[in-house]
DNA sequence: CTGAAAGCGCTTACAG
DNA sequence: CTGAAAGCGCTTACAG
């Protein structure tokens, strides 16, 4: 292609191209000029002959033409792109949100972008710089940060300015950063798995939090004494246990309270499904059926609640959802103060607790 | 910034702009021509003076330059910038292998971008078509892909066309298309397995399979049996079992094989870890022991394997490290025929395939 | 080592 | 409805 005299003669700054088509040459197939050729193929343009925009993408299709994204950006200043700042994908919480994220990008014809933080606020604001040169119309931060007050100042500056440019930085979480954020509705999530559970006739609870303290871990716990209390449930403080955010953090958890042959609980909340897990094995280990003699539910609704016997009573967060309003956020003005959506989370009770009589 | 009057006073095809730095404000307040700001910004350019380059670099810093990329790909015609097509983010598999194409792709100052795919070979040919308009130094594939036989011919030809553009194709998995390819090494993987266990003393194998039929059990299956053939561990008939790839399929596989009370077993091989954390359920069911009476063996090593008691005999497939050579396969000169790199996957033995006497 | 200039592939106000 | 022209923000051969 690009046969034109005017541009094939080497001219200074330009490097020998690989043969891609470009809006010239499917202008020049079409017999238009390159202004005509572009509104032909913005489908949102109307100033244009429909006679005119069939012959402009008739060739644009033959010719295989792949308009240039970059050429694009630079004229109107904005990349159709949505860059996403993840701590860690492997994390299933994380992987969740950001395939809502890519999904309803692509409904938005945008594509996503990814950056690595590895839970370092430092590597955030690496990674902001970075995705700032791509001029995304937006950055979506997911995932916990830690860090030290004075590099997060530095990051919410880095932001600032990104908004300044007129990016827009919305957070999928429940941080509390000072912009638009699509709220992880852990709290409430709790707070409806107790109100369920109590709606089953389930009266005394043990609660397995993690025995390393989060944004994520309080407010769960919150939501989940906080409705307890409002109901009338009582969690002595012997029927709380920390534990690892594990498997076998689980396991012991329960295997302690059983052992310590105190008032026994009639459900069992684990702040995570895998820790739920091990809860069961533990139960089973004690010759206690779990959703017979006692219940059991996780939290997260990620991994395999369905995968064990009886299936496990858990909370889905939505987190696809939280993911796809992250980016719905991002596409509408910006208000004068941040906004936070939040979605309903949805308890899903399963064989781990039926309907307790007694 | 950007008050040089030449730019100032609207003119045609130009929106207003929001308040950007650009290189020809660096420029100006170091004093310096474009050109020379471009060059002492380029850490590889080397005909600068070290007194201007500090200057520039002084100059870019105080404003919190951020060049746009953009701009810079139209002039060079590629984006610093690697696209990754991945069937499902969810699937800890492919979020593995993600994880190591961000890392890797962060180390060469490349960014990473991603498009769903959802197993579908339509949705990835939309999504190269997407993609290709970035233009992205190269394409990474990854996950399983299902269609017919004449769209898997239409994404080869959207890939080819994209080649030709200079782009690089690389495949991360076990496909067969006809580009680089990162190789996940699940039949060496498969076959080091059991040549493992076979030195700890196993002879009797049974084989949980998954009922789906898919590339990646075929290749699972043909290790297992061609090593133990070649070891002379015999694998009867009735100890091949078919299942789904949950964890009750790996419980209802287990209990089957112990029920029919044929030979039984001295170590159970699952094509995953979830598949056998089920057959582990199923022995303790039985009264067996898992490690103690039999030995079991997961397959991946992605998740959980620590997490049960005893831990998870497994084989880490290092996919994080295929999605690293994926990124390194795109950024060396393209070969004359398609390339394969292939890892050591790890057999990583645990409490369930303990040394066996007898 | 440095600067002026041309050009990348687009889009869009302006004038027909 | 259509085209000629200017401009986006860069980079790089060319000429000092």
């Amino acid at each position: 292609m690009t046969t034109d005299p005017a541009t094939d003669g080497r001219s200074p700054g330009i490097r020998p191209r690989p043969s891609t088509v470009t809006l010239r040459d499917v202008a020049a197939a079409a017999g238009v000029s390159k202004a005509s050729a572009s509104r032909a193929l913005d489908p949102t343009s109307q100033y244009v002959s429909s006679e005119l925009r069939s012959r402009v993408l008739e060739a644009a299709g033959r010719l295989g033409y792949s308009p240039n994204a970059s050429a694009r950006a630079t004229t109107t200043g904005a990349t159709a792109m949505v860059a996403v700042l993840v701590s860690d994908i492997r994390d299933p919480y994380n992987a969740e949100i950001v395939h809502g994220v890519i999904e309803q990008a692509a409904r938005s014809g945008l594509v996503a972008t990814f950056a690595g933080t590895d839970h370092a606020i430092d590597d955030e604001i690496r990674a902001v710089r970075m995705m700032r040169s791509l001029r995304p119309h937006a950055m979506i931060l997911t995932g916990a940060r830690s860090g030290t007050t004075v590099s997060r100042a530095s990051l919410e500056e880095e932001l600032e300015r990104y908004t300044q440019e007129d990016g827009r930085v919305v957070i999928a979480g429940d941080d509390e950063l000072p912009f638009d954020t699509a709220v992880v509705p852990r709290r409430r999530g709790a707070s409806e798995l107790v109100a369920a559970l109590f709606e089953l006739g389930y009266r005394a609870p043990a609660v397995i939090r993690p025995d390393h303290d989060s944004a994520a871990a309080r407010q769960w716990e919150d939501g989940i004494v906080e409705t307890a209390g409002r109901l009338g449930m009582r969690i002595g403080s012997d029927a709380v246990v920390r534990a690892p955010m594990t498997r076998d953090g689980g396991y012991d958890a329960v295997k302690g309270l059983l052992r310590r042959g105190a008032a026994r609980p009639d459900v069992v909340l684990a702040a995570t499904d895998v820790m739920a897990f091990g809860s069961m094995s533990a139960m089973r280990d004690a010759g206690l059926g779990p959703g017979t003699e006692i219940g059991v539910a996780g939290f997260d609704d990620v991994v395999g609640t369905e995968d064990v016997t009886p299936a496990l009573t858990s909370v889905n967060l939505a987190l696809a959802r939280v993911g796809a309003a992250a980016v719905e956020l991002a596409l509408t003005k910006p208000a004068a103060e941040s906004r936070r959506v939040e979605f309903e989370p949805q308890v899903v009770i399963r064989g781990t607790t039926p309907v307790r009589h007694d």
